[in-house]
Parts: C-alpha cells; sequence; structure tokens
DNA sequence: CTGGGGTAGT
DNA sequence: ACTACCC
C-alpha cells in the first residue's frame, strides 16, 4: 500500500469517499487463542526466535509490548506464556479468511500485512442513506474522534456516521463468521481512518469527523508515527529539526524537495496534514510467496542446501495450493557481521524455466522439480558466496514471484466465465451481502488465495473491444484460439481493471487474474526485471558500481532441466565448469576480473594456500575458534584466481589475518 | 536477545 | 538488485 497525496486531489468525488480501516487485535495471539482457549486469561506472547513479535491485552496490562524482546519481556512478565509464531501458516489463513469476508461487503478491499484491511464503503454508505428502512435516526456506532458531535444537517456528517454503522456491521460479521475482535476507524481517506482506528483499543471502533482532523493529526507527538514517513525519512527530517509534525506542516517545499526529492517532499507534507488522496487498491492474490529462516550460524554447503530444500518445499506446497505456477526464483542471504544485523542482504533471481515451472504445479513433491529448483538455488547461492572460501550466513531466504496462472487452472479447468464476467452480473453482486444478512460460505479452497478474488470484474465501467495493453500477451497467447476470439469479440464483457473483483472465491483456482494488470502497474507480468538482472547495470550516477557483472543471470537456469543426477555439471555461459564444493581451485583466469581486483589479495590468497593449511583453517572456523571477514561484493561470482599471487601470499600467511580474524 | 513476512519505486 | 515502506 501506498499512502499517497497527489494529483487526484482536484477530483471531486475524493473528498466525499468513506474509507474503512480495520486492524485486528494482537492478531497472531488472538489466532493462537483460538487455537488454544486455555490462553486467554493468561498473559500471551508470541515468539519467533529472540523476538515477541506481539502479545495479547492482558500481557499488555502487565507492561509487555509489541516487538519486544525474549529477554526484556520475561524480566517484565515472568509468568508470561510463549507460543512459537515463526509459522505463519495458521496466520496466513485467517488473515485471507478475513479479506475475503470484507470482499463480501465490497470489492474494493485493500490489505495491509496480514491484520489490516482497507475497504471503500462509500458505495454501500451511499446505499444504506437512499435506503427508507435505514432512514431517520443518525446516531454514531461506536466513539466519535475528539467527542465531537455530529450535525445531522451535515452531508458529510451524515455520511460518515453511516460509515460507522457499516463498521460496526463489518466487525460483528467478522466476529461472528471468524471469532476473531479488531478495531475499526472511519474516515474520508485511508491515512485518516488508519490514524483513527487506532485510538481506542482494542475491539473498538471509532469514526473521525473532517472538523477534528487537525486534532487527530497534531496529537501524533513525532512524524514517524506517520504511515508512510518510515524510519529513514523520520532520521533526515529530524536532522533538519523537523521532528513535530506541526514542523513538517509548515516547512517550506523547497527545504523538503532539497533533502529528500520532489515526490516524497510533496507526498509527506500531504501527509503530515491529514491528506490522502491515494486509492484503495484492490489487493488480488499474493504477487510473492516467500519463506524464510534464521540462525546464528550456517557455514557449510551441506547446511545450506539442506535448509533452501526445506524452505523450498514448504513454498511448492503453498504454490500447489495456490494453483499458479512461479516463474521467477530469488534467493536471498543475510552474511554475518559483528554489527549492523540488517542492510547486509544480498539476493539473487533468475527465471524459471517453463518446463520447471509448468510441472511445479501438478503434485509438490515432485523430485524432479525439487531437484531442478535445488540446482538453481545453489547456483544463486554461488553468485554471491564463494564455497571455496569461509562464509558465515545468518538468513536464508526463497522466494517464488512471477506467479501465472497454470496451464492446468488455466486453460483446462477454467471456463471463459472464470476470465471475464458480465457487467450487470458484478454489479448486482456487489453489495447485496450487506444488507441480507451474513451469509457467509467463504471456505476458501485455497488458504493463500488464489481464489479469494480470481473473478475479474471491471467496476470502473471499462468496456473494450480490443485487447488492451495490459493483458499480458505472453499468457493470452498461450490460449485456445476459440477462447481469444470470446474474449477480444465479446462486448458485454468487461476487462478487469484496476484489479476490482466483485465476485470473491468464484474462480477457485488461480485463473483470470494474470490476464489482466493490477492495479498500478504491469506487475507480475512477466517484466524484464523478474528475470533478474544487477544493480550495477542501472544508470545511477550517483551509485558506483561495485562491480561488473558480465553473466546473465539467466544462464543460472540454462540446464536447470538437465539430468539432475550429475549435479555441478552444468556450465553457465562465460563461466568454467563448476567443480562442485572441492577444494579445488578454478583453472581459468579472467583477465578482465583479475585486473578490475587490486584490492583483493587478501580473499584470493585463501584459495592459493596449500589445501592442508586451508583446510586447517576451515576446521578452526567450523569450531568458531576463528571468524570469516564477510565476503565483499568484489569478490563473489568471481572465484577467478591469479597464479601471480600463488608465491606471494603463500609466503606470508599473516595476510590471513586479513580474512580471518582470531575469535 | 532484531521475525517472518509483504508491497511498490528506483 | 536494492531501497524504502507497511504489518
Ligand atoms: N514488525 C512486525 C509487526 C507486526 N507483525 C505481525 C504480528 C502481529 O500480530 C501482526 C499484526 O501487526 P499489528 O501491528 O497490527 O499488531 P497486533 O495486531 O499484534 O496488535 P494490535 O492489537 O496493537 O493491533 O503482524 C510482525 O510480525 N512484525
Ligand atoms: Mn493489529
Amino acid at each position: 500500500m501506498r499512502f499517497s497525496a497527489s494529483i487526484a486531489s482536484g477530483c471531486p468525488s475524493l473528498a466525499r469517499r468513506v474509507i474503512l480501516h480495520l486492524d485486528m487485535d494482537c492478531f497472531y495471539a488472538q489466532v493462537e487463542m483460538i487455537r488454544n482457549p486455555e490462553l486467554r486469561e493468561k498473559p500471551l506472547g508470541v515468539q519467533q526466535k529472540t523476538l515477541m513479535v506481539t502479545c495479547n491485552y492482558v500481557a499488555r496490562k502487565l507492561g509487555v509490548n509489541k516487538c519486544m524482546s525474549i529477554r526484556e519481556a520475561r524480566e517484565k512478565c515472568p509468568q508470561l506464556v510463549l507460543v512459537s509464531g515463526e509459522d505463519l501458516t495458521h496466520y496466513r489463513e485467517m488473515s485471507y479468511k478475513v479479506t475475503g469476508l470484507l470482499e463480501e461487503f465490497s470489492p474494493r478491499v485493500e490489505r495491509l500485512g496480514f491484520d489490516e484491511n482497507f475497504i471503500d464503503i462509500t458505495e454501500l454508505v451511499e446505499k444504506r442513506l437512499r435506503d427508507p428502512q435505514c432512514g431517520g435516526a443518525m446516531e454514531a456506532s461506536g466513539h466519535v474522534y475528539n467527542q465531537q458531535v455530529p450535525d445531522a444537517s451535515d452531508w458529510t456528517h451524515q455520511r460518515l456516521i453511516v460509515g460507522s454503522q457499516v463498521a460496526a456491521d463489518i466487525r460483528a460479521a467478522v466476529y461472528s463468521q471468524l471469532g476473531l475482535t479488531g478495531c475499526a476507524g472511519v474516515a474520508s481517506n485511508k491515512l485518516l481512518s488508519k490514524l483513527v482506528s487506532g485510538t481506542f483499543k482494542p475491539n473498538q471502533q471509532t469514526v473521525l469527523l473532517p472538523e477534528s482532523c487537525s486534532c487527530l493529526i497534531n496529537s501524533l507527538n513525532h512524524v514517524h508515527r506517520i504511515p508512510g514517513i518510515g524510519y529513514k525519512t523520520a532520521q533526515r527530517l529530524e536532522a533538519l529539526g523537523l521532528g513535530s509534525v506541526s514542523a513538517l506542516q509548515s516547512c517550506p517545499i523547497t527545504v523538503l524537495e532539497k533533502e529528500l526529492g520532489a515526490a516524497v517532499a510533496h507526498r509527506i507534507q500531504m501527509l503530515s496534514r491529514g491528506e490522502d488522496d491515494s486509492l484503495v487498491t484492490p489487493t488480488g492474490p499474493p504477487q510473492s510467496l516467500s519463506e524464510e529462516d534464521s540462525f546464528k550460524k550456517c557455514c557449510t554447503v551441506s547446511d545450506v542446501s539442506a535448509k533452501l530444500e526445506e524452505l523450498l518445499r514448504l513454498l511448492l506446497s503453498r504454490l500447489s495450493a495456490d494453483g499458479r505456477s512461479a516463474h521467477t526464483l530469488r534467493l536471498t542471504i543475510r552474511q554475518f557481521t559483528p554489527t549492523n544485523k540488517y542492510f547486509n542482504r544480498e539476493s539473487r533471481q533468475c527465471p524459471i524455466p517453463v518446463k520447471v515451472a509448468q510441472s511445479m504445479n501438478q503434485g509438490s513433491g515432485s523430485a524432479a522439480v525439487v531437484s531442478a529448483l535445488m540446482e538453481l538455488l545453489m547456483k544463486l547461492f554461488e553468485k554471491m558466496i564463494d564455497v571455496k572460501m569461509p562464509f558465515h550466513l545468518t538468513l536464508l531466504n526463497v522466494c517464488f514471484s512471477n506467479l501465472k496462472a497454470s496451464r492446468s487452472s488455466a486453460s483446462s479447468r477454467c471456463s471463459i466465465g472464470f476470465y471475464l464476467t458480465q457487467k450487470k452480473l458484478s454489479e448486482n453482486d456487489c453489495g447485496d451481502s450487506e444488507t441480507s444478512g451474513f451469509s457467509i460460505t467463504t471456505n476458501p479452497a485455497f488458504p493463500e488465495k488464489s481464489g479469494h478474488s480470481a473473478c475479474p470484474a471491471g467496476m470502473d465501467g471499462e468496456v473494450s473491444l480490443s485487447l488492451p495493453e495490459d493483458i499480458d500477451m505472453d499468457v493470452f497467447s498461450q490460449l485456445p484460439d476459440d477462447i481469444k476470439k470470446e474474449i477480444i469479440q465479446s462486448p458485454h464483457m468487461t476487462r478487469r481493471s484496476k484489479n476490482i473483483q466483485t465476485k470473491p472465491h468464484a474462480a477457485a483456482a488461480g485463473g483470470i487474474q494474470n490476464f489482466f494488470t493490477r492495479g498500478k502497474s504491469g506487475h507480475g507480468l512477466n517484466s524484464a526485471r523478474d528475470e533478474g538482472y544487477s544493480q550495477e547495470s542501472l544508470p545511477s550516477p550517483l551509485k558506483k558500481p561495485l562491480r561488473k557483472d558480465s553473466e546473465s543471470l539467466r544462464s543460472v537456469s540454462d540446464t536447470a532441466m538437465a539430468p539432475s543426477c550429475t549435479p555441478h555439471t552444468a556450465c553457465p555461459q562465460g563461466t568454467e565448469p563448476n567443480v562442485g564444493f572441492a577444494m579445488d581451485c578454478k583453472e581459468s583466469v579472467d583477465g578482465d576480473a583479475v585486473s578490475s581486483l587490486p584490492k583483493s589479495v587478501d580473499v584470493n590468497v585463501f584459495s592459493q594456500l596449500p589445501v592442508e593449511l586451508q583446510k586447517e583453517l576451515m576446521s578452526e572456523w567450523k569450531n568458531q575458534k576463528i571468524t570469516p571477514k564477510i565476503q565483499t561484493k568484489k569478490f563473489q561470482d568471481k572465484g577467478k584466481t591469479s597464479k601471480g599471487q600463488r608465491s606471494s601470499a603463500a609466503s606470508h600467511p599473516n595476510s590471513l589475518l586479513k580474512y580471518f580474524k582470531p575469535n
């Protein structure tokens, strides 16, 4: 999501919007309490490694806060009960049940994290205002911010008050259908609805009337509290003496622009005034699926391989439930650094060969698919880490992106009715659930919701007779000819625009969403970047390239479907044959690489040492007697060595200190 | 004693 | 590929 303040502010319809923000109470803890009701009356924390990521309200009364270290939480509350929350499966499933339920009220639902949703309830409110059954008494449900007294003759007040009633109904539905409590905020834009939803917690709701907007925004004691102003921007503002909201409001825009750039400057100043014209953008199915694990130390290739395979299997299982197939694979690592655990993540990505992608979706347990993807992952790994050198990882993340409707769900199981929807039908469908009670049949076939919103409908009224630009041609061209014709020619069908959906759960398996663009740009539709490219290939005058990368990342996958019984026989374009994980040195010398590594002697030294000494060092390092220095980017994925350096390196063992330090 | 996720922009 | 943002 993006809180934005820009061009659309002149649009009159924006001022009339009624936006609902729903934020579930202590979400992970609440899910755990549903799973085990005995935990309800106890102070409960949800633990991820050494972090307590959230806790229930019993614990909060005892002084425990979100995102506290386990140590600190236990100090404050020795009776604290901790449950592990490293596996997000249950939270993710409940999260999509909430979103799916909300989509029965309105198709305009935008997710933010696992437990927050924005809903544009403008149309629902207007429908209620027109409905004689709902006429008469105008009393707000829940709190009115700042105890402002509504003016019954004020149109805007009326709409917001009705909005608060819709919010109450929605919260009641979420509780009765799913057993979850949460807080709602109702206001005229996303920013204000989010801010106001947090003013009474837990399990309460608040509506903001426009006259109290400045009161709300100025109640924030620091700019960092404004959603959209994150850590970095807040630091810069602080340095400018603009730590307070009022200072930011009145700062000359030129001053902000100089430090932050025009776009950010304008946006955050609008936000500081409580203005936010960003639309509620229907989220749709996820654009990426990832699994990660962190640990104190991972320093052997076999351990890396085992951990990656576990992550991969989890992902494949989720992907097959999703019903789509992934076409891009990304590996992210974090190397140990004594300070600054963050900011040192590196990633490499590559395309997934079509044959692999197609097989991926059938069953999750295909050995051929697993081994093909494992080969890709290990090649990506070796693009970042020279496995002949010592390394110390603290995190691994595997991510599937570029998700597309798989062949089986796209062309054989789905008919044209899944791809397109008749306009009249979708219009009738979208508002009814609110007056007809809560007949929630929702049991999404897919936990993570390719199914939650797979039926596209053009709520914005666009009807296109020619093929729109934003249809993924790669996928479209694979359709049977008759389906193509039907899509192009059908005049009463409407193209999905801004990814707005009117029939939640209508299409069970992945399906059509991939033929249409998402809200903002052509995401997930095979853009070049999904195939992977190097940072240093970007034309940024401000950033100095760290290295040249003559290799195409794409080449990693060239042989991915080759018989995998002989691992590491593939030879990516431009590199030597992979020698596996042995200590052997590569033979060939890339002159350009050598000349670009004037200060790299320290790292290359290691591989020039006698194998005996190498093994000894490796052993000490694994026994934690010494620590490898971090592999710097200059040397990664090169593995090139110069014979000329050998003698000098071997005869100067002290240079080992350049890449090892005693513990 | 700082998780494990996501989105969008550059 | 990375940064910044959100939870
Ligand atoms: N940095 C963060 C922030 C949140 N979460 C997870 C745990 C939370 O349970 C869930 C929702 O985040 P919230 O900020 O909404 O926190 P809670 O819902 O737990 O508490 P509250 O009742 O204050 O909303 O997301 C997380 O893993 N890491
Ligand atoms: Mn919450």
